[in-house]
DNA sequence: TTGAAAGCGTTACCAA
DNA sequence: TTGGTAACGCTTTCAA
């Protein structure tokens, strides 16, 4: 029922192959023929074929794109960054939500590699003892990136934000803003958490700051309920003796949950305690108090892994891992803002610590 | 390089059409036969070629999905509920974002078109007069299913809100309220927008209010920017006499801005102003004051879509076109709560308005 | 500049 | 229950 290229070739009495030509613009092909060609196209809006062009080029022009949970404006922001590079290069996206589920997700790059995907983007819930995938995939030779979280012991094209440095910008911004009572509430067993508690631990120490007893909470299996998470946490840091002047949050989900349980045991904010979490979301400058956090510029992320892909696919030789980390920004909002009259005595405070460095 | 079904009949001494079967589950196969090839499967790691099988029987296992823009947790929560129930049934989304630009949009549609997708499933940005696209879609038999926005005089499968009746909703709650002045900021050039404006407007006069004029704010050319428009939508209504007691808008963005211009013009929500918006962002419930909303249950719209584009896939007779309304309820917060004192007031009212209808 | 023909990796049909 | 063979709609190579 659909056109082919046989009915154009038949109707004016070329060969197939003459066809095929003109559609690809080669340059061999008279103008008289190359413009009947291309009015017959556009009479019968012809469309070619592209999975037999697939079965014989052996590219799809689809890339795989694989993310833990869309609803996060994070990973739709890379979403949109990955479509917005390589659609003007006639590439499609596939897109499989791994809902954060390790299975799920191989299933997923199964499903992208069956469907024979030129390339992957991969926001990877994996961690380093499950990357049988990764092989099957180097196996096929399709190149991937991955995006966000890296995987410890696994060379691999990587685009993402510096998790390290993004604790030291934002200890050392609560450390300027007076705070001396630092507590950070990680997340879950992933390279992002790992690397800002990194960051927030060094420059504790470089500092001179403690890490008091009980500063660190933990209890995130996964990225998910991140509010509610948030929220007992904190709970279980406003037991801690002595209280914590600031709380270094692993996102904005969690940070807004730890602000709403110190709102509610009546605590003010910003004065008694500070709050800062990562990500930038949308809503962040919305909140009843605004909140500070980190700009991780996701759109940017999903545009330069596109691009790393894009060269990966279109030259055929392998080369070794990229890494590419896409600079973060603080955005101080007012859950971190000084405390009224501290600015002098923080002022002086940072500039002893600094020279005590 | 990949392994295909010639090497694996080769090593075992049985013919392609074997193998083919076995791996589609053919029952016409010996059980030794069957255990070897898949023993020899398994071992190589072997994948069938899909585009392969496409070119053959004509079908790819691929949906497209056309978004306006994935970081309204709208639509990327309609694209979750499309991707989860049509995995399990062996397609993968091929995903477009149309950035909310009509041209975009078409050239997206015919990017999948020529991908061959099996079907589409459309959050349309398009208009009555640009319908070319879906007669192209219709020429090459493609099932599609618009969501969330109706295009008026297309014929077609849709799955979204019934947008009157929740104009109807809202108005009625914010009646019911005791609020008599009653503004609405609405939406841009859509079936959504005129939806809901409807049934504020019918509402209104089945009550016997007056929409008084200036009354409807209406500045938004598209449903990018909301938060900013909502804000001028207010500036503009604080300017009316007598000054409105509610705004209902046309979503939680607007509604957003609405609240930011009213309370920095020193008004107080709520008691002298609602307002109520419609989609249930995640965040409204945090904002500075949790902001009343109606909830779209929009993964519901993804999973009936998906499911009824799959009915329409599955079998190749053409049906008429199918819409599927998925209920809406309203959600309460502070942003319309009671003004102190007014309840039996409001009550009494509301008696009155009942019996006078 | 054009045409003919051989593939690409499957499925589907018909014989054996 | 199996094997052989002709499609599927294109690209690519080689000859004309």
């Amino acid at each position: 029922m659909p056109i082919r290229m046989k009915d154009i070739a038949k109707d004016l009495n070329v060969s197939v192959g003459t066809v095929s030509k003109v559609l690809r613009g080669h340059a061999d092909i008279s103008l008289e023929t190359r413009e009947r060609v291309l009015r017959r196209v556009k009479e019968l809006n012809y469309r070619p074929n592209l999975t037999a062009r697939s079965l014989v080029t052996g590219r799809t022009y689809m890339v795989g794109l694989v993310v833990p949970d869309l609803l996060h404006p994070f990973f739709a922001q890379i979403a949109e960054g990955v479509a917005r590079r390589v659609h003007p290069k006639g590439y499609n996206v596939v897109l499989f939500p791994s809902n954060e589920d390790a299975e799920l997700e191989v299933e997923g790059i199964e499903s992208l590699l069956t469907h024979r995907v030129d390339g992957l983007v991969l926001a990877s819930t994996l961690g380093p003892t499950q990357c049988d995938v990764f092989r099957r995939i180097d196996e096929q030779k399709v190149p991937y990136v991955l995006v966000d979280r890296e995987i410890p012991g696994l060379q691999a094209n990587f685009v993402g934000t510096d998790n390290e440095r993004v604790g030291v910008l934002v200890t050392e911004h609560l450390i300027q803003r007076g705070n001396r009572r630092i507590a950070h509430i990680r997340g879950p067993e992933l390279s992002t958490a790992s690397g800002r508690l990194t960051g927030y631990v060094n420059t504790m120490s470089r500092f001179g700051l403690p890490i008091r007893s009980g500063y660190i909470v933990n209890a995130a299996v996964t990225d998910v309920r991140g509010e509610e998470y948030g929220f007992r946490g904190m709970q279980q840091l406003l037991a801690v003796d002595p209280r914590p002047d600031a709380v270094f949050c692993y996102n904005d989900l969690i940070a807004y949950g730890a602000l709403q349980a110190a709102l509610r045991a009546g605590i003010k904010v910003p004065g008694d305690i500070s709050f800062i979490g990562v990500s930038n979301l949308p809503y962040s400058e919305m909140l009843r108090v605004p909140l500070s956090t980190v700009d991780q510029d996701s759109q940017a992320i999903g545009d330069r892994a596109a691009k790393l892909l894009l060269r990966r696919m279109e030259s055929n030789n392998s080369f070794r891992p990229t890494r590419i980390f896409v600079p973060a920004r603080l955005i101080v909002r007012d859950s971190s803002a000084l405390c009224p009259g501290a600015e002098e005595a923080s002022h002086a405070a940072w500039e002893a610590m600094q020279s005590r460095v």
